[in-house]
RNA sequence: CGGGGCGUAGCGCAGCCCGGUUAGCGCACCUGCUUUGGGAGCAGGGGGUCGCAGGUUCGAAUCCUGCCGCCCCGACCA
């Protein structure tokens, strides 16, 4: 029924709140720009973080923590760092508050300034490398493979919550290395682990490739990102990787001892994804009807509802296919609210996309069958309640199939080859999604281009084919196709 | 930072133009009974400094002035 979400085709931005607010991922608060993250929204990130924290130890990564001050002077000593990030901090001036003298409660005590402003971090990349510099003498110091989970602050001027809020949760990764080939290995390793977890858990394919130099993290010499597609036929940044080269060990003044005995700067790697991969996941699979989730992610993959209510012999009944479901390593939820009914209870697991509910009745129980529906398709099906267990843990492998299958569907069906400008402007306009266009290489091009049609260059495609051809702006030779799209 | 909108119960809103008993409605909540295989029904009940400050008036949610906050769209944005 849902009869309380905007369809996505009446308003994709508005469809996109309700859900939010009415699956319960997030409420806004009382802070501007800020969002509370409610149970739901905080289990699927606290499951996505345990996925991807595997892999960075897999891959040799120790987790630490770094403050969430940095002196302002810091911000500044990476030219292009501090630019990129000047206009959006939020900044401590004072550590004490005292009583109105008028009694109209408190202010900031002005005898309490700091001698140095602090920056609530945006990023920890200064702070870091100030610290870096006192870790690493030698080339026996390196490779330094650290991440941190941690919350940042950019004071964003529009915000929407998971995909832009003025605070999130994210993970950065601060490498350092004795050489460039090692750091740029390091850059690429993770863009491959995002790219892999993207597709393997979030059921998101991702086009992988480079930024442009307009595009770039400010500081970075590369940024390697993953671009996901969105049902609107926007694109998302959804991960980016950096190849620092050795602007902040430069900055920062970190240098090691090599073999030979010479004195080098160090090179780096930082990396990031964020609460943003909630936003691209809801936008990714979720329909009118609410949130769809990936069993992958799912904090809860199976719902079992005793129909009509919870009578001793259908909790008996339920409360065996939860062990034997367990056992299987799936995650089940029986819901035993006495009060509420079937009706409205179908429809909240619909909103929470529960990937299969698992309806049992008193009539089930005589036929020794069960009702098994899928979130995915909607489709429901009455099965012999002996066989519900290996159906069931087959039935997540499918449903997280055929959900990465139809978002690869979608991708194939927005993704537009152009060669004219027109052909490019109307794809753009009138089709949304991917538009695969010969550019010239030059920041020009691409600047008019965003001017003209608001897209950008999502990304230099990995899989960049060689192919002689003009730019459709400018008409001036290209050896391949860029990915463009509108995002987000 | 521009454009638009909104502040009245936990949530969503009406009332304001045209000032006048005790500020309403829906959802949610509490109690009871009947229900329960796709968002239950009936009965009873609780909950409000009408964003803040000042002004006009015998009387302000309503009129006037100022302020504050939030949301949406746009610009900006690793």
């Amino acid at each position: 029924m849902a009869k309380e979400i905007t369809s996505r085709e009446e308003n994709y931005s508005q469809w996109y709140l309700d859900i939010v607010k009415k699956a319960g991922l997030a409420d806004n608060s009382a802070v501007r720009g800020c969002m509370v993250i409610k149970p739901l929204g905080y289990a699927i990130w606290e499951n996505m973080r345990d996925q991807l924290d595997k892999r960075f130890k897999e891959t040799g990564h120790v987790n630490a923590y770094f403050p969430l001050f940095i002196p302002k002077s810091f911000l500044s000593k990476e030219a292009d760092h501090v630019e990129g990030f000047a206009k959006e901090c939020a900044v401590v001036t004072h550590h004490r508050l005292m009583n109105n003298p008028d009694g109209s409660g408190v202010v900031v005590d002005p005898s309490a300034k700091l001698e140095e402003e602090l920056i609530v971090r945006p990023t920890s990349e200064t702070i870091i490398w100030n610290t870096y510099k006192d870790w690493i003498q030698s080339y026996r110091d390196l490779p330094l493979l650290i991440n941190q989970w941690a919350n940042v602050v950019r004071w964003e001027l529009r915000t929407r919550p998971f995909l832009r809020t003025a605070e999130f949760l994210w993970q950065e990764g601060h490498t350092a290395h004795a050489t460039r080939d090692e750091a740029i290995e390091e850059s690429k390793l993770i863009h491959e682990v995002y790219a892999r977890f993207a597709e393997d858990f979030m059921a998101m394919p991702v086009i992988k490739g480079s930024k442009t130099a307009n595009e770039r993290f400010a500081g970075a010499e590369e940024t390697y990102t993953i671009e996901a597609l969105m049902q609107d036929g926007k694109a998302l940044q959804a991960g980016t990787s950096h190849f620092l080269a050795q602007n902040f060990a430069r900055a920062f003044d970190v240098k090691f001892m090599d073999e030979n005995n010479k004195e080098q700067y160090v090179w780096a790697s930082s990396w990031g994804v964020s609460t943003r991969l909630v936003g691209a996941l809801i936008m990714t699979h979720s329909d009118d009807e609410g949130l769809v989730l990936p069993p992958k992610l799912a904090p809860t993959q199976v719902v079992i509802i005793p129909i009509p209510k919870p009578l001793p012999e259908i909790m008996e009944k339920a409360e065996q296919l939860k062990k034997e479901l367990e056992a299987q390593g799936v995650r089940v939820k029986i819901d035993k609210d006495a009060k509420k009914r079937p009706g409205f209870k179908f429809a909240q697991y619909e909103m929470e996309g529960v990937p299969i509910r698992l309806g049992l009745g008193k009539r089930d129980l005589e036929n020794g069958t069960i009702e098994v529906a899928r979130r995915d398709t909607k489709a429901k099906e009455s099965i012999d309640i002996a066989g519900v267990v290996p159906h069931t843990v087959q039935l997540l492998v499918d449903i997280q199939d055929n959900l990465l299958a139809k978002a690869k569907q979608h991708r194939v069906d927005y993704t537009t080859e152009v060669n004219t400008y027109d052909e490019f402007k109307d794809a753009i306009e009138n089709k949304g999604g991917f538009v695969m266009a010969h550019w010239d290489g030059t920041s020009e091009s691409e600047l008019k281009i965003k001017e003209e049609t608001k897209a950008t260059i999502r990304c230099i495609p990995d899989d960049f084919v060689e192919e002689e051809g003009v730019c459709v702006y400018s008409g001036k030779p290209s050896k391949g196709r860029v990915v463009f799209a509108k995002a987000y």
